[in-house]
DNA sequence: TCTGGGGTCCTAGGACCC
DNA sequence: TCTGGGGTCCTAGGACCC
């Protein structure tokens, strides 16, 4: 993609074809909205949506917004509001927000020549070779075709960068009169924009730096445009420049889908505290078989296995143990037996008695494509030997996909009932996805 | 009593080589 | 003995994102 930011100020819009503009869309308050999609009675109130195990908060309609709970509030904080019935509170269901998350990017996708999906609820639409004049009726059919159709509410900012185009989608959600679109595509605009917008909401600007950026006197994105380019540099390293330029037109956060992720990690906290080796072990095999499954679906392997676990952090009273273990294979694999195996060995070279482990995970990592594996001198099994460990995942990985494991996992997150260690006390029906009336037996 | 999970990128510093 | 300086690789930690 070529983008040059001149163009549009000094040439007008006889070379705009030359110029790379990204509609971002981002689905209001997502997880709450996937509730209100199957239960209109949310509609209007304010909910919250907690983490796994039902620990604090990760997402918030307007309205619970509006009360001033924060993102990440442990929902214990939040009994008396519940209690009073003014906040209505659901466990998480990825399963249903995954669903309603591919009907979304679909509609999309199909609309636009290129697009880029960079998180559960947002896309980065490619408008290149639309002319301009139909941005912003694409962009709100689509507002409404998305509400329509999948019953998800939906915002979309256009500008000429990535990080613009969040500045744009931030005004987009926060004034109606937008109708969920708002199109920043020349400085006057988005400069108007930046001088209203705080600098810690601004995209790439955490809560480390903001506060930092503050005693400056930098207060708003448009402040932090004005600092010279070296100044930048100083205080918040190259990363902060890319912020800075996109600020002000000039992209710089190339769309770089990775069709690999390098390392995958799966990790649960646990409802009740693990104290005997037994019972984490099971569990540990059961997150390295999680993670060779995603491997393979993935089509890699990984050149690198760990495994770590946590006590409860909030309790100084205590005592405390964070291991984190890390081997090298021999080679990259990506079948469950082996990986299960190096996970345990790990698990058991770190493994002290006297600790509640409160948290665990095992993490994968070096990946490489699964057809480019390059076989090691050293190599403890033989090729004939992997290749049965391979077969066995892949008919593993035929039967977890066809209903069976499917269905286990799915009767574990009946509301109340925990078999798999993960607290789900206010969780929904699993609506949209196929075997949903299964689970309208209580 | 109860505080998520899964990623990426950058930087500084140590080890090692010539 | 002098203990320089550039390059690379690795690791740990920090910061950010959703």
């Amino acid at each position: 993609m070529v983008f040059c930011s001149a163009n549009l100020t000094n040439f007008g819009e006889t070379l705009a074809i030359f110029v790379t503009v990204y509609a971002l869309a981002d689905c209001n308050n997502f997880f709450v909205s996937c509730e209100r999609a199957f239960q209109p009675e949310l509609e209007g109130r304010a909910v919250v949506v907690l983490s796994n195990n039902d620990g604090c908060v990760v997402a918030r309609s307007n309205e619970a917004k509006a009360m001033d709970i924060a993102m990440g509030t442990p929902y214990f904080k939040l009994g008396k509001l519940v209690d009073s019935g003014r906040l209505l509170v659901r466990s998480s269901n990825y399963t249903l927000y995954g669903d309603l998350s591919h009907r979304v990017m679909n509609i999309l996708r199909e609309a636009v020549p290129d697009m880029e999906v960079y998180s559960i609820d947002e896309a980065f639409l490619n408008l290149e070779g639309i002319p301009r004049e139909q941005w912003v009726p694409l962009c709100r059919g689509l507002v409404k075709r998305i509400r329509q159709w999948v019953g998800i509410p939906v915002s979309i900012g256009i500008a000429p960068t990535k990080t613009l185009g969040k500045v744009a989608n931030h005004f987009a959600k926060k004034y109606p009169g937008y109708q969920g679109v708002c199109l920043a595509d020349t400085p006057d605009k988005w400069e108007k924009a930046l001088k209203l917008t705080p600098i810690g909401d601004v995209w790439g600007i955490g809560w480390r730096s903001a506060p930092k950026l503050q005693s400056s006197g930098v207060n708003t994105a448009a402040d932090f445009t004005a600092k010279p380019e070296a100044w930048v540099l100083k205080h918040m390293g190259i990363t902060g420049v890319r912020t800075w330029k996109e600020l002000q037109g000039i992209s710089c956060i190339e769309d770089e889908e990775p069709e690999r992720r390098q390392s995958i990690c799966t990790s649960r906290s646990f409802a009740e505290p693990i104290t005997t080796r037994d019972e984490l072990s099971l569990r540990i095999s059961d997150f390295a078989g999680i993670c060779a499954a995603k491997l393979r679906k993935d089509g890699s392997a990984a050149g690198e296995v760990a495994v770590f676990m946590q006590t409860n952090r909030f309790r100084s009273d205590l005592p405390q143990y964070y291991p984190f273990l890390r081997k090298r294979l021999p080679t990259a694999v990506n079948n469950t037996p082996e990986i299960v195996s190096a996970a345990l060995a790990l698990m058991d070279e770190a493994w002290k008695d006297g600790y509640a482990y409160k948290r665990a995970g095992v993490l994968v990592g070096e990946t490489v494509p699964e057809d480019e594996v390059q076989g090691a001198l050293f190599d403890s099994m033989s090729p004939e030997d992997r290749d049965r460990e391979n077969r066995i995942s892949a008919i593993m990985d035929k039967v977890n996909r066809s209903s069976g494991k499917t269905l286990l996992r799915v009767a574990t997150q009946r509301p109340g009932h925990y078999a798999d260690g993960i607290r789900r006390e206010h969780c929904s029906n699993l609506y949209s996805t196929d075997w949903s009336e299964l689970l309208t037996v209580k």
